[in-house]
DNA sequence: TCATTCATTCATTCATTCGGA
DNA sequence: CCGAATGAATGAATGAATGAT
């Protein structure tokens, strides 16, 4: 896979390509103190400055993402070819190549829209940058996917509108309920315990997301002229 | 971006460059106003005022689309030039200039016949309508297209009339197979099993749009406070 | 050129895994 | 069991290729 280093040199007009990713300040990459931290992670008080580079983080990904509507003035094919394949999915095998890990579009497209806790965006935004910023290797290679063999999944569940309401509505009464109540939610909406039980574990992370949210400003700069239709 | 109000005052041209087209009912632009069914507009009836306003706004489009055969009443060879530009192609190019993203002509045709989800289609109609508003600029630069030197994508497959009399019976039964099932489709039909999954998908995704039509115009169920906003 | 169908990319929802107490 | 991190499956938005004028 082509490293993002070779767009960088023959990129050098741009300024709007040349992500100033590579420019965050220090502190926000601050790296592996806040991967890795199970350690005492620091305040989590002022986000605002996080918040924003965090933005423009986003800003940029997206912009390397989609190069297709860009004006560009590099021709080189190659660039191209490499412009491509900035989607979701792609950045997120790519990592693989110079860090461990890959990680499914899924998650870029959180990353992306600012849908992790700060702790988890922080850790990503680490390795974005690094894979942004390194040159070297031949990381090119996507390293294989080892087939998994799969255990069969369970099949995912549709969970009704209605439902869903009445789920929603229970949640805003108590959001953590005990076994029994869940049991008893099961039954009255015909559902699986543990769909329910996990419905509402993926909520509570959903709203604690959204109470810390970092797109909260964000948030208010959408309001006035087209809040509505989006 | 600039503001429409911006070039509003700019808009000197209005007179001559401006075609009729530009200069639909106010209501119809009333735009951001999503849920604000705000209309000085002859309330059809039960009608959702936004759907109505989407109606009109289609309308608006298609005669803008169409111009040939407009009894037009400037002469401006350049107008006409500029009308030559008001196919569905070059509507969706040219909301690029102003807008940043730029859409297909298939995109555009789907917002004509109001084959959108209502969301979508108000997304739209709120970027057209600020395109339609801004006078100048219009017919100006076309940005190039570069030459897309696309990643492969697989061959379009053209499922013939007998599988598809298949699949819709299937659908009609079931429409969300579980992929054991799809598989067997697939195998009894001779397609690939992600054709059959991806007709799945698509086809659930023009149920529900037909459902929820726009169209029906005799019946939008929709709460115009809720439906639009949020 | 306009309309429809098959395909891809982006976003959201339900599921899984794992450390922890 | 929970919460956190993460992902597969699905839905939504959008487009290329094709069909129909």
């Amino acid at each position: 896979m082509p490293h993002p280093s070779v767009v960088n040199g023959a990129n050098t007009l741009q300024g709007g390509l040349t992500p100033c990713l590579y420019k965050f300040p220090e502190h926000t990459l601050s790296t592996s103190s806040c991967a890795l931290g199970h350690s005492s992670t620091p305040l989590h008080q002022s986000l605002l400055a996080e918040d924003s580079c965090l933005s423009d983080f986003k800003q940029e990904l997206q912009k390397k993402s989609r190069s297709t509507d860009e004006p560009v003035d590099m021709d080189s094919p190659e660039i191209r070819e490499l412009e491509k394949c900035y989607t979701q999915t792609n950045v997120g095998e790519a990592l693989a190549a110079l860090h461990g890990s890959e990680f499914s579009q899924t998650t870029i497209c959180h990353f992306e829209n600012l849908q992790l806790s700060f702790k988890n965006a922080c850790k990503l935004k680490s390795i974005l940058a690094k894979w942004l910023g390194e040159a070297e290797q031949a990381g090119a290679l996507f390293n294989e996917k080892v087939g998994m063999n799969e255990m069969k999944r369970k099949h995912r569940t549709t969970i009704s509108l209605i439902a869903k309401d009445a789920l929603e509505r229970h949640f805003r009464e108590k959001s953590k309920p005990s076994s029994q109540e869940i049991v008893r939610m099961a039954e009255g909406l015909h559902l699986e315990k543990e769909v329910v039980r996990v419905w509402f574990c993926n909520h509570r992370q959903r709203e604690k997301r959204v109470k810390t949210s970092l797109h909260q400003n964000t948030f208010l700069s959408l309001s006035k002229d087209q809040a509505c239709c989006l």
